[in-house]
DNA sequence: TTCTTGTCACCTAGGTGTTAATAT
DNA sequence: ATATTAACACCTAGGTGACAAGAA
């Protein structure tokens, strides 16, 4: 079972409706998708990878008069379906589970032409991301059991907008309160300005732990 | 086989006799020690990681007048005996071979009390670093084949002299002039400042490449 | 004297939203 | 109008030797 970090500041960002910069030369997510693994053998080697599903075939624009997302039209082609494998894969199960594990150096683009491995979307689209834990089986014929050893987990609260600059102007006062690297943008006292509560790890509620027993629709094997 | 890294810049300082800072919270080596690796089973597991073996049983101090290091004594009590596992470990050898291998996350420390995992040495005493190369025997009775699994590289070159403060003035300028991180303390032009070529990758000689073929004294079994 | 420690200014390296200019 | 791009100031995070003060 996988448990997501963070849940409460992405419920908080999924409540206004989650915005993701995407640029040319690639952007990380904020927040950063993080988990817990539970229940892993610690001496099987797993491969931890990410994707991202469009969550439906629209096209979205902002209406900054009614602060709402308006349906747009039909969805622009499908970009190039990459996978994002977490960097330490493979490693061994204990590995994975005695810590928490972040995806820190995914990176979102919009530049279809790619060449630097990062995960490419459509801007003004809305997108899933999953995760897919991989069991690397040691038989030799491990290809015919390949449907039978990875599992795929989704966090609905992750559901994200792609954008190339933020629409809602809550989303930007979000980031910025909780965003490290946003610091220099927040107005308030040079003193108690530290991390906000909903963002500090150490004051985070217990998360949700999401068991992959229902199956997903698009299964891994549907990625290109 | 296994080729060190900046050769040429390990030579410069070595000529000098190269000093290594150890502090309380631990401090990386400069030049880092780094290796391109050849020959390995791309398909099978290894664990890469270095020690140290003290160089002789003397205590050293540095006559600043005659500007050469004088044998002072005997040496300390031998310090607790480490070992730093490269951080990817285990991997499979083809993941070792498609790059280069740097140990820029091993930190000295001169603290006995070191609860960080750090490598421990004694301050004004001489070391000889050492690489290591383990193969995950996949066998049940592994334990049994440990004496034929690895294999020990020793690079002369990068034999140092463990320091609180540097003590030849010749080696913190050389520091100085190589170590991209010391730039403020260059006394040059803002301009033509740059890394010199004796330090830049892109203009280093080709390296010696070491075989393990002779044995080396003091196995890996000797370290506690 | 000789060696060690802690603080500091100054770097490298890279992640932020802002802003003005530019597409479309 | 709306969406995208590139340069930029301002951060985080952490690696340097200098230096003054302290310890042995």
């Amino acid at each position: 079972s996988v448990q997501l970090e963070m849940k409460a500041l992405w419920d908080e960002f999924n409540q206004l409706g989650t915005e993701m910069i995407v640029t040319k030369a690639g952007r990380r997510m904020f927040p950063t998708f993080q988990v817990k693994i539970f229940g892993m053998d610690p001496m099987a080697d797993y491969m931890l990878l990410m994707d991202f599903l469009p969550v439906d075939d629209k096209r979205y624009r902002y209406a900054f008069h009614s602060s709402s997302w308006l349906v747009a039209g039909k969805a622009d082609p499908a970009t190039p379906g990459r996978v994002h494998y977490h960097p330490d894969s493979p490693a061994k199960g204990a590995q994975w589970m005695k810590q928490i594990v972040s995806f820190d150096k995914l990176k979102l683009t919009n530049n279809l032409l790619d060449d630097n491995g990062h995960i490419i979307l459509n801007s003004m689209h809305r997108y899933q991301p999953r995760f897919h834990v991989v069991y690397v089986d040691p038989r030799k014929d491990s290809e015919k059991y390949a449907e039978e050893n990875y599992k795929t987990f989704v966090f609905e609260e992750t559901r994200f907008t792609a954008v190339t600059a933020y629409q809602n102007h809550r989303i930007t006062q979000l980031k910025i309160a909780s965003n490290p690297f946003a610091k220099g943008f927040r107005d308030c006292d040079p003193e108690d300005c530290g991390t906000p509560i909903h963002a500090d790890p150490a004051h985070q509620l217990m998360s949700r732990v999401l068991s992959p027993a229902l199956p997903v629709p698009g299964g891994l094997h549907a990625v290109p």
